[in-house]
DNA sequence: TAGATTGTTAATCGATTAACAATC
DNA sequence: TAGATTGTTAATCGATTAACAATC
């Protein structure tokens, strides 16, 4: 499932170079996994679009994933913190294909707020939970410091969000109902470090 | 594996706290998993350090886990790209415990190249290739926009670089003894907005 | 001893891969 | 038909969890 959109983005750019049809080993190739695993994925969609001895009709793929994916729907997102980190994933701008919205960034510091990021205005973080609930944002991106991480989140949860995605190295608790995911910098490097010292 | 910086980060807040020893029930907590498989993990290791009835010795459990982390060994990165990203990652300082020393930060832009990041003066991407080989830097971390990533990659892996952590969207294409771990922010969010939309 | 807690074995689960039959 | 390529079944693998015996 979570390497459905770097298939839909193996699709897009062999669209945009013109290519209507390509087996899966190219398709693989593209999104870094095995022509095995990905037509195992794809056959688990459901809808086929898969023609033996030629390969996929990409434009009919697209409409498959595109449905899996649900990005009809389109979903809001906030970005608490705006110093460096949150600033790059605002930017970042590559979660647009996929139906995410940015509605909102906030931050603390007396410096951040007012800016302007990804042509939104920097709000401050007593905000946050009003514009949660008033915008029915579910998904909230934590860019602060690992201090302000559990704060920001109960607050967050506590206006309505449902999705928490934590980039701080704190360890979030949260009710059964929400989800999380973390991405640590430091555990990151860590892993390929081990990898280092074995060699 | 991956697991065992956070329990090392949990060892050591108890630690400052004053705790000696504590149970995998609150080490666990902490480290945001079961308390089953911190047991689990600890005894994998081998030089076991709990005692039945109480609980762990946190200062040799922390002795063990620096032990399996070969933390003692220092291991050199560098990070290309010092945008708002590579600037973060820089500043992030968290992966100072673990034997991680950063020793450079390249751009190619002539408005980066020059700036001081997190102590560093930000070098020339030109420069990064000699710097590999002669510091015997082994991690790479990217932080560059996604069409950038793999021509990085291929200059790094050739000065020696082992282990590639990558930051941009790009998919990166890498010999078969070179390590690559990708962390891809709108992927993420599609993720946690299949969630969403799921509810 | 009784209570708490570890360490381990076996069961479960899910994800990946191998092998191959189906078919364009 | 022959070659290429998909779709599926079964085997494999690894990681997680349940259950419980060991023991402080």
């Amino acid at each position: 499932m979570e390497r459905l959109p770097s298939y839909l983005h193996a699709i897009d750019s062999l669209l945009s170079h013109g290519v209507n049809v390509a087996p899966s080993k190219i398709l693989a190739d593209r999104a870094g996994v095995s022509p095995v695993q990905f037509r195992k994925d794809i056959s688990l969609l459901g809808g086929l679009s898969g023609t033996r001895g030629s390969g996929y009709d990409l434009a009919a793929l697209r409409f498959e994933l595109r449905n899996a994916l649900g990005s009809e729907v389109r979903v809001r997102f906030v970005i608490v913190g705006a110093g460096n980190l949150g600033t790059a994933l605002a930017s970042s701008e590559n979660f647009q294909r996929g139906g995410l919205d940015l509605v909102g960034i906030f931050d603390v510091s007396p410096q951040q707020v007012g800016r302007r990021v990804a042509g939104l205005e920097v709000l401050h973080d007593r905000e946050l939970g009003l514009k949660i609930s008033s915008l029915g944002v579910s998904i909230v991106v934590i860019a602060t410091p690992p201090e302000a991480a559990q704060i920001v989140v109960d607050q967050a949860v506590e206006a309505g969000a449902r999705e928490i995605l934590n980039f701080s190295a704190a360890v979030l608790h949260v009710p059964q109902d929400v989800e999380v995911r973390s991405v640590d910098f430091a555990v990151e490097l860590q892993m390929l470090a081990l990898h280092a010292r074995r060699v």
